[in-house]
DNA sequence: CCTTGACTTAGAGTCAACTCAAAGTTTTAG
DNA sequence: CTAAAACTTTGAGTTGACTCTAAGTCAAGG
């Protein structure tokens, strides 16, 4: 129960690079022991905070803000609260982008649509004689 | 009908900078028309294609993928079929990246159920006698 | 003991998407 | 007609998040 990784290992077990596991401690989201010659050595929580850390920069929060959450967890439960609110904070704009996405969707989808009727009409362009026909929309280049 | 707009006036009425305006020609996603002196002038249908760029943006798809969109549209309608490819393609992109969020937001509120939790546990051991109490969580600093 | 592969660091390079600066030209208001 | 504001270009700088290189140290198998 007190397992221990290499660099390598806790890279396979987080789909992280090796090389971004040493920048994420670099840049403070992270805090590795090491064996008496300096080589990295992961635990289980290692792993399982990087999970987390992967759970949170997969949802936008960018690593300077991950960042601070590691700060505020080093100065220990008196700042569990705190986190927690960074955390509601963050679900809230983690709702609202999703929000926002969903209506991106529909404004999409009209122009998925209006690209299937203007190709109607073009088909029906085709279908005729090019001479024979002198809708507008035949010659058309521009789509919005 | 046939309105023409400065940069400036194109920037307002799309809430995209000037500088990034003119970025976006560089980049290919834009051609925009020039006075015979050389500057720009926008047309409605320019500004209608600005939206439809800060559309596809907003939903990930990168620039580049986005010129590729315009290249195509200046080979008039013979890729209409193609474009709408492209987009439904997006779509199905959006779609996917839209439930991975929902799915990550799941996770993000189990933690902070946890983190609510561990909160209610120290604040017995506030309300307790430090010494009283030996429960571990109470000195755990790690979160996971 | 030796080799091979894994590990270490500091610092440079990359990429997307801007963002700005400098130096010069054009337009417009008075 | 002139001064100020707006425009032009080329090219460099910025930011976030990696990604790699070089030069060296360490660990495990035969």
């Amino acid at each position: 129960m007190a397992n221990e990784y290499t660099i390598q290992q806790a890279s396979k077990m987080t789909q992280v690079s090796a090389h971004t596991l040493r920048y994420y401690e670099r840049e403070g989201l992270l805090n590795v022991a090491r064996t008496s010659s300096g080589h990295r050595r992961y635990t289980d929580d290692d792993i399982g905070w990087i999970r987390f850390i992967m759970l949170l920069k997969s949802t936008n929060m960018p690593l300077a803000e991950i960042a601070q959450f590691v700060t505020l967890e080093k100065d220990g439960h008196r700042t569990i609260e705190k986190r927690r609110t960074m955390l509601e904070d963050h679900r809230e704009t983690l709702t609202a982008h999703i929000a926002q996405l969903q209506n991106y969707m529909k404004a999409l989808d009209e122009k998925i649509v209006y690209y299937s009727e203007v190709n109607d009409v073009l088909l029906d362009c085709v279908t005729n004689t090019p001479e024979s026909n002198g809708v507008a929309s035949c010659d058309d280049n521009y789509l919005p």
